[in-house]
DNA sequence: CCTAATCACGCAAGAATTTGCAAGCACTTG
DNA sequence: CAAGTGCTTGCAAATTCTTGCGTGATTAGG
């Protein structure tokens, strides 16, 4: 009496097999059999399994790594507006020094039932970081995106910007403006789209891998890592965040030098208000609104239970000039 | 005989195992069968077990109006870690356009049994705007504590700088520059803290009631005012956030003239990253930090049942000096 | 009227999910 | 600290769902 299909097979009169296309949207059946197994279907009050359990349903967990850096706000609202396009409510979680980690957000997201998880900037971007929380999720088989390059034994559906190529176009434009020693700001040795970008670094003519500083994501860390880096004697510097780069010309001022008059800085995200910096930054800018939205759509096809492939979906990153860079002194 | 698992197990019909996963929010449940515990567990009068319902709280609600403004997320995060450290967790609330309304977070948070709620920037700041949400959080006397200035016809403790002090800081220290024509760039007409540093306006010499702008929070809001203001002559703007600042800052030199050259201007807030403007923002500072640790430890205090007066807690703001302002030309 | 093409459908294999058993863990009690 | 109680969990069995394939029906063409 339990055999749902088989229940509304037999009021049917048809077998199994067919109820199952219907339910599937599959091909093969006629037009005919199917709406009378679609009003048998309503009769019997049968629901399709979904994830959308319960009350505490269409509520979805966004978990960021912090609010200081813009582009997470700015995330948070592109995901936030789309998800409630589509009748979600989303939760922004962020991990706060010395509170709560996102582990802890995980169980809780968990517990609160939530329908699915959408993951920026978070661990799985970092090689040596813990992992364990996200096997929790894969066994709960609870609806899940990451947004840019994770590790990759994970099985998550990803949606990032292309590292690579924003790496290669900063470095390209760089290069078009005559400098010849360009160094690089990258976040810490085990965050995958920093070693994404390393690489394009690396694959550069004028590459040396002693002009590549790794710090933490803060103006102070772009700071120090600049400092090192004008001592070295760049003219240009690639940073993996705006942050950086705000961090970055400041080093450079603070050494007696102008930016872009004697250094030229590239920042990374395009976040908000990066045209009223003095000077406005050139930038990389992540097409964050698109992959919002791509985010959220796979989400909402996951949730829905459509099979959505565990791979990685790259957008392709914009190159904006404003004045931070200028042509190289000879 | 208070063996919860096997009676109820019984009860349904199932094993003590699967009562258990539906008890734990396991997976390889279907989702009849979990309805059915649930429901025995309900008929047999058994709270139903930390998830859904009592104390796994210790959740508190934070909703923010939005998170363009950066203000926003640096409140956040205080808040959060301040929480955080009191072993609260914080749900973050943002309104997003045409998507999540501030009574459908409260509903939200009230169902999610959080322990408290703290709202900046919301509904309860501008006169006009719905405030039933309000009362139904008074009903179930949650604890809750407002940040910036509120109607005050809520009974909510209340956390807020100073806004009158603000304005009267702002523009001292334009007349001090000696500037004789002062305008300024305000919030809706409804949003009380704008009202405030109207007040303070309107009571200095120099108050001339024509110019006064009122608009949206925006950048170009703040465009549009401070082009106004720059036809009528003004040779300083007291805008009433850092965005609305820039939005001026923009105007101005849309109009052929320079900041502080020709006009200054000083924002509100001092939100992240306004030394890094173009030209560097004099501001005057919500001290965000205080402020934030404040309404925690009042939310806290309402939350363990001790008496907080339902007053308005008053916190000084800070002139920060930078680049925006210098002296008039005469 | 026969042959071929097409389509709907069921059979049954097999994939996936659900469930109970029983071992094991955590905590309490004598 | 052993025994007991109540809950959790790994695993295999049972149940339920999906899908490839073949059958039969219906129709079109010859």
């Amino acid at each position: 009496m339990t055999r749902r299909l088989a229940e509304v097979a037999k009021k049917v009169g048809v077998s199994e097999a067919t109820v199952s296309r219907v339910l599937n949207g599959k091909p093969g059946v006629s037009e005919a059999t199917r709406e009378a197994v679609l009003t048998a279907l309503d009769v019997l009050g049968y629901e399709r399994p979904t994830q959308l359990r319960g009350d505490r349903a269409r509520l979805v967990g966004l978990v960021l790594p912090e609010l200081q850096n813009p582009i997470f706000p700015a995330f948070a609202e592109v995901v936030g507006g789309a998800l409630a396009q589509q009748g979600f409510t989303s939760l922004l979680c962020t991990r706060t020094v010395g509170g709560v980690s996102e582990a802890d957000y995980v169980d809780l997201l968990l517990q609160q039932q939530v329908s699915g998880v959408v993951f920026a900037g978070g661990f799985y971007a970092q090689a040596d970081a813990p992992h364990q929380h996200y096997e929790l999720i894969q066994e709960r088989k609870l609806p899940t995106v990451l947004v840019n390059a994770a590790v990759d034994h994970l099985g998550f559906p990803q949606v990032s910007s292309d590292d690579y190529v924003a790496a290669e176009m900063a470095i390209g434009h760089l290069r078009a403006l005559g400098h010849l020693r360009i160094g690089m700001v990258l976040g810490p040795r085990d965050h995958i789209p920093s070693r994404r970008k390393l690489e394009a670094y690396l694959a550069a003519d004028e590459a040396d891998p002693k002009l590549v500083e790794h710090t933490m994501f803060s103006l102070e860390g772009g700071h120090a890592a600049a400092t090192r880096l004008v001592n070295s004697g760049v003219t240009g510097i690639v940073c993996a965040s705006d942050i950086l780069a705000l961090g970055a010309i400041r080093a450079v001022r603070r050494a007696g030098l102008s930016v872009p008059g004697d250094v030229s800085v590239i920042g990374y995200d395009d976040s908000a208000m990066m045209n009223c910096t003095d000077p406005p930054l050139t930038t990389v800018r992540q097409p964050i609104d698109a992959m919002g939205r791509a985010a959220v759509d796979m989400l909402v096809a996951l949730i829905e239970r459509a099979v959505v492939p565990a791979d990685e979906l790259l957008f392709e990153p914009e190159l904006v000039v404003r004045a931070s860079t200028a042509r190289a002194r000879i």
